[in-house]
DNA sequence: AAGCAATAG
DNA sequence: GGTTCTATTGCTT
């Protein structure tokens, strides 16, 4: 989760106001030699409470909690009000209050687009922000800022807002004009985020992340503070603990705890040396430096991600054959994300949870391997092929780890692709240009320098597309602009049509499809793997999937079957429809008999999102190929062999995949399906994540690294 | 490159 | 602090 709206005040004490700071050894190479940063952390009120609010506006004046498994992760003000509190059991939360109204919150898919557009938009007024979370953001507004000054007088500038501490203060607005600008600044961007996306927010100003995250939430909902520097002693003092700074987590607590340090009191006073001996020489400087309010770090924009991941936790789960349905589910999930995203993973990651009654949480373990190009490059087209091989892999990397043959407990499975490539990069030359200029950090100065043609305010007035539309406009100019020596070539549309998350719809325009085959195509023409296949599929035939299992799972699941053989009777028909959908969503689906005309059905039903049509036409081509895949493989190989075939499929196992397993595993896997007797204690959650918004980020790769590269390094 | 640890929301 | 699912970064080998 990603909900903290409440709480939190992390503190910092010490003396040290930035001006400080700037004679300090520990000075960052790019700090501003002059005048101090100026930034802004914004943080949305309990958001996902807000975007369900708005998804129903009915749920506006009762009491509503966001529901997780068996946990509220968030809940809006009124039911605040009756005692809930975030993290609270539901039924906690249901003692406290009975009329509280629950909305499941697994499927992240609308908080994530929600997420990316006020990002999107803050965008649009400055290029330097950075996502924490789905709700937060910082922005690096110190050019911004300037470039205001220079234009109005500073003489009658006054904070919006509340200042920290303001009544103890003696002088303020006129002594900190710089921040007074940006406390305008925060303003006009929560007004634009509420009028655009209609989303309340709090923001806090000050002179560096830490603080401003630190402040952004001394006025609770829906208000903005500034931290003068100043008061940055008082802010730190305020922190009820060590484990409320941010950047000290369970772990650095724990052993700052066992230095006999508790509060920020006592680590800003701890001897140097002896922390060092600690932790290091650098990571001691950095926790003293937190402990004073003194945060060096830049506001670095993070692109697309760079590893996507899908995971499910359960009670328990001991078997292959469970193993072998969960990885697929998870995979199938995370091939539909994948592509959605249109790069390339070059490396595939296994991690499991071994149970384990001490020590809960830090168990996992995991194996990668290298996906071979040709695997990935259909992972990326869309080709259901894909699936069955890393399947295979899957299972290669889960034999490292796990003994088959001997028992086992696990409670935890996640697959991810990593290693992310542009598609039409090719890895050129000029790649290594790119990935070497670190793609990490980034002066601010240069950084702000390279923002000169930042735009005013007001300039994003109209409706949430309007929005998008500018934002993608000015970043456009900005990047020609600021990016005078990067060999840029493609386009950058595509890219802003993901992040902007509206259109994002077409994906064939994007210039990495150049050199894969069209979709269409693919829709007449299975890849190769298949077509053999399907010519003998009657028999018992074993091809992708089970051939390229790992002899040692192959055995073990030909064994179990020979040992579990139900007499399971096949019939239920809806579940059997589910078949159709490539993406395996065990869930409800279409009902309907595989006809072409349900051609979207099958996406939009994994996610009950309504509001993602334009999404779901960029994959419409992708699952209609598949569907038509699907029906080839499940309609002509039907009646006559042995197997379950198309009218039997289990609703939680792709049935592509389904189809390919031997007879002898299809019957278990059917059987089990029947008896309903899944292991899965917790009702496995369902993993829904795609962010079709989200995608966008700088691989490593020339192509569209260059593109991101642009974008968000502006350098 | 692979695997783990820490942090965060 | 717990909980769930991601994701990033840095350390170690």
């Amino acid at each position: 989760m990603d909900i903290d709206d409440e709480d939190d005040d992390w503190n910092v004490s010490a003396e040290s106001s930035d001006m400080f700071v700037m004679g300090l050894s520990s000075d960052p190479v790019g700090e501003a030699p002059s005048s101090s940063r100026v930034i802004l952390h914004f943080d949305l009120d309990c958001f996902y409470a807000q975007v369900e609010m708005i998804r129903n506006p009915a749920l506006r004046n009762k009491p509503l909690g966001i529901q997780q498994k068996y946990i509220i992760v968030t809940c809006n003000y009124v039911a605040r009000d009756q005692g809930l509190t975030k993290l609270m059991s539901v039924t906690d939360a249901l003692e406290k209050c009975p009329q509280l109204v629950l909305v499941k919150g697994e499927d992240l898919t609308h908080y994530r687009e929600m997420s990316y557009k006020v990002t999107e938009l803050l965008m649009s007024y400055c290029p330097l922000v950075e996502r924490l979370g789905f709700d937060e953001n910082f922005l690096d507004v110190t050019e911004m800022v300037d470039t205001k000054m220079e234009q109005a007088p500073s003489t009658e500038l006054t904070f919006s807002g509340h200042i920290y501490n303001e009544e103890s203060l003696a002088a303020s607005a006129s002594d900190h004009p710089r921040l007074a600008m940006g406390s305008l600044i925060a303003a006009e961007l929560r007004e634009a985020i509420k009028s655009n996306l209609g989303l309340t927010s709090c923001a806090g100003v000050a002179t560096n992340k830490l603080l401003a995250k630190l402040v952004s939430g001394t006025f609770k909902p829906n208000q903005q503070t500034t931290l003068l520097p100043e008061s940055t002693a008082d802010i730190m003092a305020s922190l009820s603990g060590l484990r409320k700074v941010p950047g000290i987590g369970h772990r650095t607590g724990q052993r700052l705890k066992a230095l006999g340090l508790l509060t920020v009191r006592d680590l800003q006073c701890f001897p140097p040396a002896e922390l060092a001996r600690e932790f290091g020489a650098a990571s001691a400087q950095r926790l003293q430096n937190l402990s004073q309010g003194i945060d060096d770090s830049l506001v670095t924009p993070a692109g697309p991600p760079q590893s996507l991941s899908d995971e499910d936790s359960f009670k328990k789960m001991s078997s292959t054959t469970e193993v072998l349905k969960k990885v697929e589910e998870l995979l199938t999930s995370l091939m539909e994300r994948m592509h959605k995203d249109g790069r390339q993973p070059a490396t595939f990651r296994l991690t499991i949870r071994r149970f384990s009654a001490t020590n809960r949480y830090f168990s996992r373990e995991s194996r990668q391997c290298p996906i071979p190009n040709h695997i990935g490059q259909k992972i990326t087209t869309g080709s259901c092929d894909a699936l069955a091989q890393l399947l295979s892999m899957a299972m290669k990397l889960f034999q490292k780890m796990i003994d088959t043959n001997t028992p086992f407990h696990l409670t935890l499975i996640n697959v991810c692709f990593s290693n992310l490539q542009s598609k039409s990069d090719g890895k050129g030359s000029i790649t290594s240009f790119f990935t070497q200029r670190s793609p990490k950090k980034v002066t601010s100065v240069s950084q702000q320098q390279d923002n000169l043609s930042v735009k005013g305010f007001s300039t994003c007035t109209g409706s949430p597309e309007n929005c998008s539309t500018f934002a993608n406009d000015t970043l456009d100019v900005r990047v020609s602009r600021s990016t005078p020596p990067m060999p840029s070539e493609q386009k950058q549309p595509p890219l802003l049509r993901k992040f902007i998350g509206t259109p994002l719809s077409v994906k064939p325009p994007m210039p990495e499809w150049t050199q894969v085959p069209a979709v269409p195509n693919e829709l007449h023409r299975p890849s190769q793997p298949l077509e053999p296949d399907l010519s003998h599929l009657p028999p018992d035939v074993d091809p992708d999937v089970f051939k390229h299992l790992p002899e040692s799972i192959q055995q073990e699941l030909l064994s179990s079957f020979q040992a579990g053989e139900r007499g399971d009777r096949q019939g239920t028909s809806s579940q059997s429809v589910t078949a159709i959908s490539c993406n395996q969503k065990p869930t409800n689906q279409l009902t309907k008999p595989p006809s072409k005309q349900s051609s979207i059905a099958a996406h939009s039903a994994g996610s009950d999102n309504g509001d993602d049509r334009a999404k779901q036409t960029a994959d419409q081509t992708f699952f209609s190929a598949h569907r038509e895949r699907l029906r080839i493989s499940c309609a002509e190989q039907p009646e006559g062999n042995s197997r379950a075939s198309n009218t039997e499929c289990p609703s939680n196992v792709d049935p592509l995949v389904f189809s390919e397993l031997p007879p002898e595993l299809q019957q278990e896997l059917l059987s089990e399906w029947k008896q309903q007797k899944p292991v899965l204690k917790i009702p496995s959650k369902k993993l829904e994540r795609t962010a079709p918004t989200k995608d966008k980020k700088a691989t490593t790769k020339a192509g569209q690294a260059n593109n991101l590269l642009n974008y968000f390094k502006s350098n």
